[in-house]
DNA sequence: GAACCAATTGACACCGGTTACCATAACGTC
DNA sequence: GACGTTATGGTAACCGGTGTCAATTGGTTC
């Protein structure tokens, strides 16, 4: 009764509108909508109801009459209407865009992240902008504010290395726009974090290495400036301490997370006496270059000499024997960020994505390691 | 003399502003100017002139006089001011975003050719939107005009696989955004293509193993529904037959570009008698499954079995002995492809690059090859 | 010195949404 | 039936730019 009242007399009340409109006329005929086209003034007057209105539904507000919205719901979904993103950013003041800032990991990470929070914000309207920046350079953070500012953004996602620093933090802050940092440890309020948990990882290695027999073992770290270097090389430590192994310092080689510095590493490494048989490498380039190292020397792995990596990254189950590697689910992360970043947002279009589950590295076991001979 | 003039009486006939805008304010006492809060109208009341003639300067109109242009520049370089992109963009009917496409390559490709595609784009104003897609899925070109008519999307950049999908392209072409697709062979328009030249580098390869001695090779391919398989494939193929070597079909098989269908192929091939000493594999990733199989059969590389790969991935120099490739300077592709879009482009923010040159892949030679024994 | 022309410049409406504020209708209460 | 609430919709102004077109300006011509 309500609704056939309410339509009625409002249509015509409107300005006499031709009995097709143009938006109509173009999916006459086309399985697919016209999309695109299509204005809020278009569905308003088809709808028979104003602008404000439209407005109203598009935005989720309580104030509309069910039956009036899902009348409006039906005809934007039948000619096939999308409000247009530049033109609502400019009144609410923001964008839809989320823009990933980055600099330098891997490629598989930074996809893989992509990839994630791409799953995030499918069917919400918003789009991902990719940023990789240099942390090196003087002033880089000056940059980000800028990309930030003039695209007002509407959030931010923050992976290692640039996660770490605490200036760019501090300066996203100030602006006021979201942003979520992942990132080994908690550097932020958990609302702005997203933990990795390396040092959980570097015990799980160490606990497996040690269960499998291994007692002179050999760690190649990242860079000390890495925080995620700190943190698995220290959980590595920790965790052989616990079971009663105590890594001399002269065991402990500071990569750089490159192929060639896992090469000099091992290399360093293998020469002690007793030789070590097993070496935990912080990352998997640096396993590689262990391989290389130990191959070279007619080391056989994991026959003399067990190996394991970080970052389950494709060359790990590429190499001969496959590489027993520490796995992150980088998609999950990039998922969850985005996640945290939408949380709140009143008009999603898309369904409300479930609450995030906490995201654990663990290790990926292959063929690298077995129990030292003897 | 005329400056001064015209400022003064313009300045008189604009609404009083008082002696210093808000937006001076806010600079004042800081090293950066502040960012992203003034407007056109700030600009136009402090340099005295109206609305429409900043935006004559930020449009590089030439109906602005010389001393009028650069009084405002100054003053917009002064107080730090960004045209919104989102207003201009409602006013334009179109957004300052690229659009990069793709389904499915590898990490390192998509990764290099964002950050090429983002060279180009650095201080233009314009922003990178990235936007997977499943080309396996039906329906997926209309996931892709919905982005593209929902951004307003200023242009798009193809890459393999979704870069040969002429549907797609006719999509693109019917909504009349620009686009560049980057695929093996000219499947467009010069303008809308770039090419990657695939053919030639398969014959470079063939050129290469012929010239050490090999008369008894091998070919893995990729899957023949992709076209860059059957440009490598085809030029080593060919590469050969112009040196007199016919290579028959069953020294080819079709991989899969994934590591387990080199391991596959490698067996397949190297049970042939007589035993290949050469594969050219179509992709690194197969290349590393030849070296896992090869091992396995205790063949040496490259002493009983020369390798060469394509992509150069970070894989191929981290195998050892390190693998000759093919190597294809992505990002420069990334680079031109966006060049390609923002030319005619009026303008930029930064200055025009230079018209770009021809990309073409070559072998990068390492330790993979070497003359047959005998 | 008036007329005229080209070069500049500005007033105003508009892009497609939003908010602010007000008007109206529907409903239940007394 | 008057009245206060609550729900709903309409109007106008605005977000920060652009297009259109008329008005102004300066210099030139006669």
């Amino acid at each position: 009764m309500n609704s056939p009242r309410k339509a009625s007399s409002k249509a015509i009340k409107q300005t006499p509108a031709p009995a097709t409109a143009t938006v109509v006329q173009k999916s006459v005929g086309s399985a697919m909508p016209a999309v695109g086209k299509s204005t809020i003034n278009d569905v308003a007057r088809l709808a028979g109801v104003s602008k404000k209105t439209v407005s109203r539904v598009i935005n989720d507000s309580p104030l509309v009459r069910p039956d009036t919205r899902e009348r409006v719901q039906a005809l934007m979904q039948q000619i096939g209407y999308a409000p247009d993103p530049q033109a609502r950013g400019l009144a609410f003041r923001r964008s839809f865009l989320i823009g990933l800032v980055y600099d330098n990991p891997t490629a598989q990470y930074i996809v893989n992240m992509q990839y994630g929070a791409l799953d995030a914000l499918r069917n919400t309207g918003f789009e991902l902008v990719v940023h990789p920046c240099d942390s090196k350079s003087e002033g880089y953070i000056q940059g980000i504010r800028a990309f930030v500012q003039r695209q007002k953004l509407f959030g931010v996602i923050l992976i290692p290395r640039v996660s770490e620093d605490q200036d760019l933090a501090d300066a996203l802050r100030d602006m006021e726009v979201r942003y979520v940092r992942i990132a080994s440890i908690a550097l932020d309020e958990p609302s702005r974090m997203l933990q990795t948990h390396d040092r959980l990882a570097g015990v799980e290695v160490a606990n497996y290495l040690e269960s499998l027999g291994h007692r002179h073992l050999a760690l190649i770290t990242g860079p000390h400036r890495y925080r995620s270097s700190i943190e698995r090389g220290g959980g590595f430590i920790d965790g052989l301490a616990k079971r009663g192994i105590q890594l001399s310092t002269d065991c402990v080689y500071e990569g750089g997370y490159t192929f060639e510095s896992g090469v000099a590493g091992a290399e360093r490494l293998l020469q002690r006496t007793p030789r070590p048989t097993a070496i935990f490498a912080c990352n998997d380039e640096m396993a590689a270059g262990v391989y290389k190292a130990a191959l070279r020397m007619g080391l056989s792995i994991p026959g003399d000499l067990s190996v394991v990596g970080y970052d389950d990254s494709p060359l790990a189950s590429q190499l001969w024997p496959a590489l027993s590697t520490i796995h992150l689910p980088i998609r999950d992360l990039g998922r969850q960020a985005a996640q945290i970043l939408l949380a709140g947002e009143p008009a999603l279009r898309g369904p409300r994505p479930a609450p995030s589950m906490a995201v654990t590295p663990h290790l990926s076991v292959r063929d690298s390691c077995q129990p030292p001979k003897g």
